[in-house]
DNA sequence: CCTTGACCTCAAGTCGACTTGAACTGGCAC
DNA sequence: GTGCCAGTTCAAGTCGACTTGAGGTCAAGG
């Protein structure tokens, strides 16, 4: 199969079929041309899925990803931008760290209610300040999107006045 | 002000009044009643919304969250959902590490073309084979929601063969 | 008295990444 | 020769968390 049809690269990448319609349209991949009207994909073409996946786990959105394939092709990513997004995700696994601990703790603490349990509201103290947002992915629970605007919350100390 | 108007929680709270509202209509929380037409709150409503900050900042939806209050109004925490959500966000911090290390390799690599960079190529084997998602939250970067359907991809080792 | 401005309601729009549905085509088996 | 299946196109729907817009109300101020 040096040529393979939807349902193969389908197959291979486990990326279905829908989403590589969408990827194509989006400029993403690109399938060499047209057998009996259906699309005929370069064995290359999963290899690119792949970079593509890695991209979306690295937290880039498809327009970001789709930057970094030059015209010909050919993958050309931008160190700065490798290192912009490493820096991105220290960030966000420091926050998502301080936010397991405090969860963790909370679990185990004697305090007959949450609120009376001091590292409890440390954390919410934090969680209030807009220090975070909202991570997940779709790794276990089934997600939670994220902030579209880009608010992230003044609150000169709300509760607790 | 022992009895705060929507302005006045948004101010404290860092919280738009939409958001308010739309929290309002959701059951997350809730006015006391209504002064002129306007919506009068009561201050404890600061802490709830502290409260609903975290839950998302620790990766709840909206509708997790809503569930964690008890009818009379008081957060019921279960200790155990706040175990389950740790471990999720054990995993997640376990992805995220992973893939920032080694876009941060990736970065400093000497190969020409990351393409010829083994722990480039290593990564984009993590993430092809669907131990990934997409991660992010808002953060840093703007967003990029999630997988909502829970795919995940078989992958039966897709490019390289 | 009339404007202003903050608030109200309700419906609809937004964002990103896809999925789904309807209507159609083309090749193969029977 | 016809029935099916797997593919095609294009438009529209989905999900979550909000935002935005239209149109209306109300108390205060000039």
């Amino acid at each position: 199969m040096d040529h393979p049809d939807i349902a193969e690269v389908a197959r291979r990448s486990g990326v279905p079929a829908s989403t590589l319609r969408f990827y194509e349209e989006k400029g993403l991949i690109a399938s060499t041309g047209r057998r009996a009207g259906r699309r005929v994909f370069d064995p290359g073409v999963l290899q690119r899925l792949a970079l593509i996946a890695m991209g979306r786990a690295a937290g880039f959105s498809l327009d970001e990803i789709a930057l970094m394939f030059a015209p010909d092709g050919r993958p050309r990513i931008d160190r700065e931008t490798l290192r912009a997004k490493a820096d991105e995700l220290d960030e966000t696994i420091r926050h998502l760290t301080a936010m397991r601990d405090g969860l963790r703790h909370a679990a185990d603490c004697p305090a007959p209610s949450h609120m009376e349990c001091p590292t409890f509201r440390r954390l919410l103290r934090a969680a209030e300040s807009g220090a975070m947002s909202a991570p997940e992915g779709g790794l276990s629970g089934r997600s939670a999107p994220a902030a579209a605007g880009g608010r992230r919350a003044p609150a000169p100390r709300p509760a607790d006045g």
